[in-house]
RNA sequence: UGGGAUGUAGCCAAGCGGUAAGGCACCAGACUUUGACUCUGGCAUUCGCAGGUUCGAUCCCUGCCAUCCCAG
């Protein structure tokens, strides 16, 4: 008999190719497409109900049976509430990382295994691979290292990789392009998906007040040494590294250094005030190892869309780590994950609590 | 109301007789399954105002206005 699947379907290409291949392959596959927003949120609810007939579209046209499943109230615990008070505690957060790990492979996953499924499959660039020798499923990194997503995937349980199929790992973007168009699929030329899924127009900051009623209260902008430079318009309007919006005029542009959710200060640097070399990394989350039991050589990315630096990173308890990069990172932001890869391998990752420079340390004890 | 200086886009600022550099900010795209960064493009028919000289003035002259500094 074969293994039955139940293939997440969001209505663009990735999903749809996926589960194309998985029919391919013999499995017994059953579409899915998650309702994330619930009814009447309004006139800007993102079209999830359009992508669900994108997706059952490309179900019919697969031949497999599609369901739907409204996980708007886990979605807005799980995803939006954390999301809004990350803002608002001075942090800017990953919603994606935290959708992956409770919701895509947290609410659709326990709901496939209730109906008789024997794992889930996501449109995901990533790999699973199952390693005998310590006997853990290990994260690897996509064939198409530009599309990568395994930055948002750390989360992942041991017996979460063990229920999930990612049949994209191994191909490239133009490929999974080409077979869709191949299979008829209409979501072939669709265009990539972008900004944060439940905020369409990109603005999240209108999102947090006008939406989730989110109040920030105007404050001011300093410079590294104290002085006032402006005023900002809330603190949840800012993140560290950014430039523009800032609405500062001086001679060279300013940006973002840090954030004070106490003082409801942003404070404004130059762009070589942004770097940093060490961090602690919180609520790890370890893959290609149960534990840490010393300082381990790895590369580090602090965001998505990143190239990798070169650290060592440090256990300091059960779920908080040092990373010592070996050159300073810019603009390494509280509230973002940081993963951790050997090779083409996530041994796992956090969330970044707070970042620094060493050389301070140095200093402070000469 | 004596002396000196300065007035160029939202801010800073070059140009000093030949038909308005640049930076910051801002706006629009691109990139992107997070926020950012980045990249590309746009952004003064006009140089405080009014006259004058000149083929031609932001650049020279005169007056006025404004601001700043020193002296009262």
């Amino acid at each position: 008999m074969s293994k039955k699947v139940m293939a997440a379907m969001s209505g663009g290409v990735d999903s749809a190719a996926a589960a194309a291949i998985l029919v391919a392959e013999g499995f017994d596959v059953t579409g899915a497409t998650l309702r994330l927003f619930g009814a009447g949120d309004g006139e800007n609810t993102p079209a999830d109900v359009s992508d669900a007939d994108a997706a059952r579209t490309s179900a019919e046209a697969l031949g497999i049976a599609h369901v739907v499943f409204d996980v708007s109230d886990a979605f807005f615990e799980n995803v939006i509430t954390p999301f809004a008070g990350a803002y608002v505690s001075g942090k800017t957060p990953n919603p994606c990382v935290d959708c992956n790990k409770t919701v895509k492979f947290g609410v659709l996953l326990q709901k496939a295994l209730e109906l008789g499924m024997d794992t889930i499959a996501t449109g995901h660039y990533a790999r699973i691979e199952y390693d005998e020798k310590s006997g853990r499923y290990l994260l690897k990194k996509a064939a198409d290292t530009i599309k990568d997503q395994t930055y948002m995937l750390y989360t992942l349980s041991q017996d979460q990789l063990r229920r999930s199929l990612f049949p994209l790992g191994g191909l490239k973007k133009d490929e999974v392009r080409t077979l869709a168009a191949a299979r008829g699929l209409g979501s072939a030329f669709r265009k990539e998906s972008q900004d944060i899924c439940f905020v369409p127009n990109g603005d999240y900051g209108a999102f947090l007040e006008d939406a989730l009623c989110i109040k920030s209260a105007p404050g001011l902008f300093k410079d590294l040494q104290g002085r006032v430079l402006g005023a900002h318009k809330g603190i949840i309007h800012y993140t560290v590294g950014q430039r523009r919006g800032l609405g500062i005029s001086a001679d060279r542009p300013k940006y973002v250094v840090s954030k004070d959710a106490v003082t409801n200060t942003v404070v404004l640097g130059d762009e070589e005030d942004l770097y940093a070399d060490v961090m602690t990394v919180g609520d790890v989350n370890l893959i290609a190892a149960e534990h840490l039991s010393g300082p381990v050589r790895a590369t580090v990315k602090t965001r998505y869309s990143q190239k990798e630096a070169e650290a060592t990173i440090t256990p300091l308890d059960k779920n908080t780590l040092s990373v010592r990069f070996d050159k300073p990172q810019r603009a390494v932001t509280p509230g973002q994950s940081a993963v951790f890869y050997l090779d083409d391998t996530v041994l796992g990752g956090g969330k970044i609590q707070s970042a620094g420079n060493a050389s301070n340390t140095k200093q402070e004890r000469c």
